[in-house]
DNA sequence: GTAGAACAGTTTTTT
DNA sequence: ACTGTTCTAC
């Protein structure tokens, strides 16, 4: 059944024995590979249940699983433990977590609450209240989460990270301590927790050996973007790094940010003596010019890792750099690309548009949505994040887990005329953190008011009686609840009702209300088309996408937008060396994402939003990775009928050539 | 202490 | 454009 396999490939999917590291570059086939590992182990007689895939998403999970049943033919690879590092950790937590102490009905902080609640315990120790500015609680949760997955001592995280900061590491210090106990006696546990007591849980001496028999086999994929901590669990869990598989290539790590080191993938030979490796490095994907032109942008790479991904694809264009007048015309050119590669044959799905940040594509979207083309964007989705549904989810936590301050306090503040100073009344007034059932208690209790919350405190108690059955009608119970009140409290609340009907509509197919909200903080919604229910097989649309969330995606087609310096690299990210190394390999992630075509598009100008009233703009920079010796790679254009500024100058850019000013103010007049 | 208006600064990526 | 903070009036 491994006929499709190179040489390669089939040393990893059958690999047998001690540890192996993967080292596979951009489309050489690392997803089919792993695959075909689980399918040639289950075919070896191994049970699923034994086997754990660890990915960076549920969906790649799932890809992987499907194409591994299609070639067994096996229906019992959902009992493979497949998904993320996180959601692994919060099933195993709920099963063998007793062993640490943990109750089994935990809840799980997302990044917003965790800056919720150490605003909360700031503002209780009386931190920022002078002259001096104190980190802002974004910040806070930052500092704390990066010191936790490097495994790092504050001071270092402060003086290295946050410089500024660096004044208040007391303060700060104190804040998390504090922080530390909020959450054991609530029985939260936030994203690194999870980590964390997956951690611990391998050390116990019981529960440890009870996780590790658990799983014979391990593989785990984008090992290059993985953290410290995240190692060190895969150690607990085999010592000796028998059964265990990663698979990774250096050049594609981007999640730095959130502590990911290459260094795993680099060293993990060292760490697990015995270590096979194999490389991936035949190209399947994309065409040789784009191979070619990738290959230039990362051998700039001062610390890259030697490998030359090659290709036998013959033939395919040159991809192309674009040189457009501004926002608006790079969105008219990549609308019109579009088309035009539909026209000839390529649906639109088999397209992307990719982008460094959420709010890049603001622009174009408007462009399409006024042609009329259908899209679906990946990233960058604020759902969760908006207040109206974290207010409903806050309900059903608390619903599950009454000792959660952070929601307390979120839902209490929704009833008229009470505000921060009174939600820490009532919720001193029915004790939440005393022991016994604080839910009891609100419940039964009479809790002083002000006299317009009276009805809506009297609903709130009716709601938490009523929730009860499948989670879908348990959702349009809050919903039930929080409609009048979105009512009263914004201007219009259609669109926020709308949100929580697709909340509702998320909820189906979850078993229990728990495990709903605890899967949807760990793997919210990716896309505008999970919230729009499931989309319709046959539709066409066409894809738009951080480069982020387009990790391990390919297309036919790839639009990589916004190719400007401060754009990409962004500016908050030209710091130091390694962010801007980490920028330059998520620029090549975007361009490695093509299979047969590749279009780079370049705006000269920027508007800056303008709160006067003058039009204010600025000239861009062509991004720093593509250089004169990268740039031969691409066939250049301008988006605009230049009258002697030949291509290459154009493609340089920037206010210093008068012929492209000139053709800036002729399009200014033009349209 | 709360609500509502006026204002400011803000957004990189995500489990 | 949007949300979060600050100020003022009840």
């Amino acid at each position: 059944m491994f006929e499709s396999l190179n040489p390669d490939q089939l040393a990893a999917a059958e690999h047998a024995g001690g540890p192996l590291l993967v080292v596979a570059g951009a489309g050489s086939g690392k997803t089919w590979t792993i695959a075909c590992r689980v399918a040639h182990l289950v075919d070896r007689g191994v049970p699923p249940e034994l086997i754990l895939l660890l990915t960076f998403t549920r969906r790649a999970a799932r890809e992987m699983l499907s194409r591994a049943e299609r070639l067994t033919g096996e229906r019992g690879l959902k009992r493979v433990w497949g998904g993320t590092f996180h959601g692994t950790a919060n099933r195993l937590l709920r099963l063998h977590g007793g062993a640490l102490g943990l109750a089994p009905d935990f809840t799980v902080l997302d990044r917003t609450d965790t800056a919720d609640l150490m605003d909360l315990i700031r503002g209780e120790l009386g931190l920022g209240e002078g002259e001096r500015r104190f980190p802002r609680k974004e910040t806070l949760a930052d500092v704390y989460s990066r010191t936790v997955n490097a495994q790092a001592r504050l001071v270092d995280v402060l003086e290295r990270g946050y410089p500024w900061c660096a004044e208040e590491l007391e303060g700060i210090r104190a804040i998390f301590e504090r922080y530390t106990e909020r959450k054991r006696a609530q029985h939260a546990l936030d994203y690194d927790d999870l980590l964390l007591f997956w951690h611990a849980l391998g050390k116990h001496p019981a529960a440890g050996r009870a996780i590790s028999e658990r799983f014979d086999h391990i593989l785990v994929d984008e090992y290059q973007d993985t953290n410290p901590l995240q190692a060190d669990i895969l150690a607990s869990l085999r010592p000796g790094g028998e059964g265990l598989v990663v698979v990774g290539d250096d050049a594609q790590s981007i999640y730095g940010f959130r502590s990911a080191t290459v260094r795993n993938i680099l060293e993990f030979p060292e760490r697990f003596p015995g270590t096979t490796v194999v490389r991936l490095e035949r190209n399947y994907r994309s065409t040789r010019p784009i191979l070619d032109a990738t290959n230039a942008v990362i051998a700039l790479s001062p610390q890259r890792h030697e490998k030359t991904l090659w290709t036998s694809r013959e033939g395919g264009e040159l991809p192309s750099l674009l040189t457009c007048l501004d926002e608006r015309d790079q969105a008219d050119a990549v609308c019109r690309s579009v088309l035009e590669h539909r026209e000839r044959g390529t649906a639109l799905k088999q397209q992307a548009v990719l982008f460094r940040a959420g709010h890049h594509s603001d622009v174009l979207e408007i462009e399409l949505a006024r042609r009329n083309v259908p899209f679906v964007k990946y990233g960058g989705l604020k759902f969760l994040e908006s207040a109206h549904v974290k207010d409903a989810l806050a309900v059903l936590r608390i619903a599950d887990n009454p000792r959660d301050e952070v929601s307390w306090f979120r839902v209490l503040q929704l009833l008229d005329h009470v505000g921060p100073a009174g939600a820490r009344r009532v919720m001193a007034a029915f004790g939440v953190s005393a022991p016994g059932d604080p839910m009891a208690r609100f419940l039964e209790q009479a809790i002083a008011v002000p006299a317009p919350a009276r009805a809506e405190l009297d609903a709130l108690r009716t709601t938490f009686g009523e929730l009860a059955g499948p989670p879908p009608s348990q959702v349009e119970r809050v919903r039930g609840f929080l409609e009048p009140l979105l009512r009263r409290r914004h201007d219009q609340p259609e669109p926020r009702l709308r949100d929580l009907e697709q909340l509702e509509h998320l909820a189906t197919g979850f078993e229990t209300r728990d495990r709903f909200v605890a899967e949807l903080t760990l793997e919210p919604p990716v896309s505008t088309s999970d919230l729009a229910g499931p989309p319709h097989l046959d539709e066409d649309y066409l894809v738009l996408s951080t480069i982020h969330s387009a990790k391990g995606g390919e297309w036919d087609v790839v639009h990589v937008i916004h190719a400007a310096d401060g754009m990409i690299p962004s500016d908050m990210a030209t710091g130091d060396a390694h962010e801007l190394e980490e920028e330059r390999r998520l620029f090549y992630v975007a361009l490695t994402r093509a299979r047969d075509e590749l279009h780079v598009y370049f705006p000269l100008r920027y508007h800056r939003s303008n709160r006067g009233l003058e039009d204010r703009h600025w000239y861009a920079q062509l991004t720093r990775f593509l250089p004169e010796e990268v740039r031969s790679r691409f066939a250049l254009a301008t988006t605009y009928a230049d009258a002697g500024a030949d291509d290459e100058s154009a493609a340089a850019g920037g206010p210093g050539r008068s012929e492209s000013v000139d053709v800036l103010l002729a399009g200014l007049w033009s349209d």
